[in-house]
DNA sequence: AGCCAGGCCCATT
DNA sequence: AATGGGCATGGC
């Protein structure tokens, strides 16, 4: 066992609520620990306890972290803009709480698929087991790891009728009959056309992997709790392709900053 | 026990 | 373009 030389960071609590951040369902690899919480993401770990006035974040690679909690991103403008708005004034705090968090694209990609019509407690089993069984030290495992299974195990770890979806996305990614990094070149509406291409992934998953894994804040998730949440904003019944689109009219640039402070409200009423 | 979960695919219209 | 049924699994 390795000696490692714990480096560690302070964090105010005024630039972010690290409960509130991991728990608002962007991220499936966290887990509680006593006064805090160990974070996974690629082959990256920290932990990130509370103390009086801040967070002390403790990993081998701090500043990775400290970008991956997107710490150098000014929220605060981001707030003042959406606190303008009168659909959101309720829900917005006086500082940063939920930051949208810099993951990697192909971890969002493969998680997302994951969650459709999943909970969430059930992805995260899903997801562990995953990086338990295929992951380097348990790391999320690489892409080829993907490509080289079966249908049947990735049955055998819950996938139940999205295995196939897993393992021909990995095929697709691998072979690179899909290149990842394509996607940022492409504007926003082009990106989720690009990534609907990609078996399991559809509207609501794209724009979560736009959002969670290329920083994108021009989209707008909309899965069964925002459908809840429109007909209190909006209070009219449409389509979710409608809702999309009027949402997105509505905050524009930051729809997917404002979803993120609506799905933790209403998750939390 | 039965409903539901950060929906997608596919067949019909 | 838009709708509707089917879907594996297990948390609650």
């Amino acid at each position: 066992m390795p000696f490692l030389y714990n480096l560690f960071m302070k964090i105010s609590k005024n630039d972010i609520d690290i409960k509130q951040t991991l728990e608002c369902g962007q991220i499936f690899r966290y887990i509680p620990i006593k006064g805090g919480y160990e974070v996974y993401s690629l082959d990256k770990y920290c932990t990130i306890k509370e103390c009086n006035d801040c967070y002390v974040l403790e990993s081998d690679d701090e500043n990775y972290f400290y970008n991956f909690f997107a710490l150098n991103d000014d929220y605060n403008a981001y707030l003042n803009t959406l606190r303008a708005n009168e659909k959101l004034k309720n829900c917005i705090p006086s500082s940063p709480t939920i930051r949208i968090l810099k993951q990697d694209p192909f971890e969002m990609i493969i998680s997302f698929i994951i969650s459709a019509n999943n909970n969430i407690p059930r992805i995260k089993g899903i997801i562990s087991r995953l990086c338990l069984k295929l992951g380097v030290n348990a790391a999320f495992p690489t892409v080829n790891a993907f490509a080289s299974q079966s249908v049947d195990f990735y049955k055998s770890v819950g996938l139940g009728y999205r295995a196939p979806y897993i393992l021909d996305t990995a095929k697709k990614i691998a072979s690179g009959e899909f290149d990842i990094n394509y996607v940022y070149k492409l504007s926003t509406e082009d990106a989720k056309k690009y990534l609907m291409t990609l078996p399991g992934v559809g509207p609501k998953v794209a724009d979560c992997i736009l959002l969670f894994g290329y920083n994108r804040f021009d989209v707008f998730p909309v899965d069964t709790w925002v459908k809840k949440i429109y007909l209190d904003l909006f209070n009219e019944e449409v389509s979710p392709i409608k809702m999309r689109e009027n949402l997105l009219r509505e905050f524009g640039d930051l729809s997917g900053i404002a979803q993120q402070y609506l799905f933790n409200a209403k998750r939390n009423y």
